[in-house]
RNA sequence: GGCGACGUGGCGGAGUGGCUACGCAGCGGCCUGCAAAGCCGUGUACACCGGUUCGACUCCGGUCGUCGCCUCCA
């Protein structure tokens, strides 16, 4: 196990990844609410923890990573409504969808994808047990958390509880003993066909209860890493601390670890903006590579814009990696580019810095390339193993040029030893639009897939 | 208004109290018949103003600007 530290939002400071349990490290990153197709700012938290879930793999721990899914909801209701489908109807193929976009991306499943409608048990267990310890109260079939029982309330997102705003027509606000109160349960209401029993009665779970129970029930308390985007800090994962603790006795997690905004244009890529660039579509116009290797381009907690340049350029990293991958070999790498290896690993290890990361890939590249054939691969296949780029390394072309290409190549051969270079210039064109570029190496001509 | 973060070369994006980030694009060179690929070289980079220091892009204070959260949000 290889020393990580990881930026945590509650203190601020850089801390150390302390496994509760031998090399064992639990993660829970917030996955998305299933009412829609997820964006590519979705997909940073799926990325950004896959990701990190390999590296810590790779360095000696046993991460097990739990992304969960949140199928009820107040949104699920209004968009099931508006297409005419039962609100579970909607959320199931939206989950369907949700993991097959994800899938997409091609860098494995979460070891664990609950669902909020998998844990009611827990869920009203978890409430039951706050009641009982005079943290939440019920209020005409609702409950809410007692914000005012819990004095570490405010502590994730730095805030204090008597400077927030309090402003009066929020939801529930007459029953409320405090209007920062949050719900845990809520009375079933008309419209809403989906509804669970509880010693309240009918309802369905507030979201961030939720959260808390899955945590639980998959990773226990006071485990390694929380994560999600930055826009959960507050009220989500304030509430999921405050209910936790306040339940348990111990903090939900030992580190917060937030990943920043997708932003398009100017500002936060998001569903209620209307500004979404949807997964599945970056994918089919960009291809996985590019998504995957723009996102790992910026520091995961830093925003990110999204723009067709950006997926150009990630293109060309790609088309960077796969030039080298040409030329190395199976085998041990020399040891001239192991600080590249090296120092690949400690940029990971050091808040997971996936561009510093990035930067020495490509310095080990480099020097490859200076050294010319015959390099050994191991650590290119290291490195791009932990990124999900492995698939890099494999050569496009399956099955090879066709016959009639190999035709063309050795009639330009000829043209060429004769000088007639406007006969060669002329096959070099017919093989680029039949797919192919040639390229002149020592060892003669070779077909290259054109890009 | 409160809280959090940020302003780096043409663009994107790391990082550090004094030493080449890296990628993309440009320019020059090597290689090539010419290209392509690769390699080498190259561009007075660190918002502004003060302060601390032998020395600050890096620390402190202020100014301007941008973004996020404070309501559902990855």
């Amino acid at each position: 196990m290889i020393p990580v530290r990881i930026h945590d939002s509650l203190t601020g400071d850089l801390l150390p990844l302390e496994p509760r349990e031998g090399n064992k490290v639990g993660i829970y990153a917030c996955g998305p609410t299933v009412y829609g197709r997820i964006h590519v700012g979705n997909a940073r938290p799926f990325v950004i923890f896959g990701i990190f879930r390999r590296f810590l793999n790779a360095s000696g721990y046993d991460a097990k990573l739990v992304c969960n899914l949140t199928d009820v909801n107040d949104k699920i209701y209004a968009a099931a409504n508006a297409a005419g489908l039962g609100s579970q109807e909607l959320a199931d193929q939206m989950a369907a969808h949700y993991r097959a976009d994800t899938d997409a991306l091609g860098i494995g499943r979460p070891d664990a994808e609950p669902l909020a409608t998998g844990h009611m048990h827990g869920i009203i267990s978890l409430i039951s047990d706050l009641i009982e310890a005079g943290h939440a109260y019920e209020a005409a079939g609702d409950v809410y958390f007692d914000v005012r029982s819990h004095a570490a309330y405010g502590e994730l997102s730095h805030r204090d509880i008597d400077q927030m705003d309090q402003g009066e027509g929020v939801e529930g606000s007459q029953i409320k003993r405090d209007p920062l109160d949050f719900a845990l349960w809520k009375a079933t209401k008309a419209g809403e066909d989906t509804s669970w029993d509880s010693p309240w009665g009918a309802g369905r779970p507030g979201w961030h209860i939720e959260c808390s129970a899955m945590a639980e029930a998959e990773l226990g308390v006071d485990f390694e890493i929380h994560g999600g985007g930055s826009d959960l800090v507050f009220p989500h994962h304030e509430n999921e601390q405050a209910q936790t603790a306040a339940a348990r006795g111990k903090p939900l997690a030992r580190i917060w670890m937030h990943n920043g905004m997708v932003r398009f244009g100017e500002e936060k890529m998001a569903k209620s903006v209307g500004n979404v660039l949807l997964l599945h579509e970056a994918i089919g116009s960009h291809g996985r590579d590019a998504v995957l290797i723009w996102l790992l381009g910026g520091h995961y907690r830093q925003p990110l814009s999204c723009t067709d340049e950006r997926f150009a350029e990630a293109n060309a990293r790609a088309a960077r990696i796969r030039e080298v991958a040409r030329k190395v070999v199976p085998g041990p790498s020399p040891d001239s580019l192991r600080p590249y290896r090296e120092r690949f690993f400690e940029s990971l290890a050091d808040d997971f810095n996936t561009p510093a990361a990035l930067a020495e890939l490509f310095g080990w590249i480099r020097e490859a390339n200076r050294e010319g054939e015959g390099v050994g691969g191991d650590d290119l296949v290291e490195m791009l193993s932990v990124l999900a780029l492995e698939n890099l390394l494999v050569e496009v072309s399956s099955d090879g040029p066709d016959a009639e290409s190999l035709e063309l190549l050795t009639a330009r051969e000829s043209a060429r030893s004769a000088k007639d270079w406007a006969e060669a210039d002329r096959i070099r064109d017919d093989l680029l639009a039949r797919g192919w570029v040639v390229r002149d190496g020592g060892a003669g001509p070779e077909l290259i897939p054109a890009p």
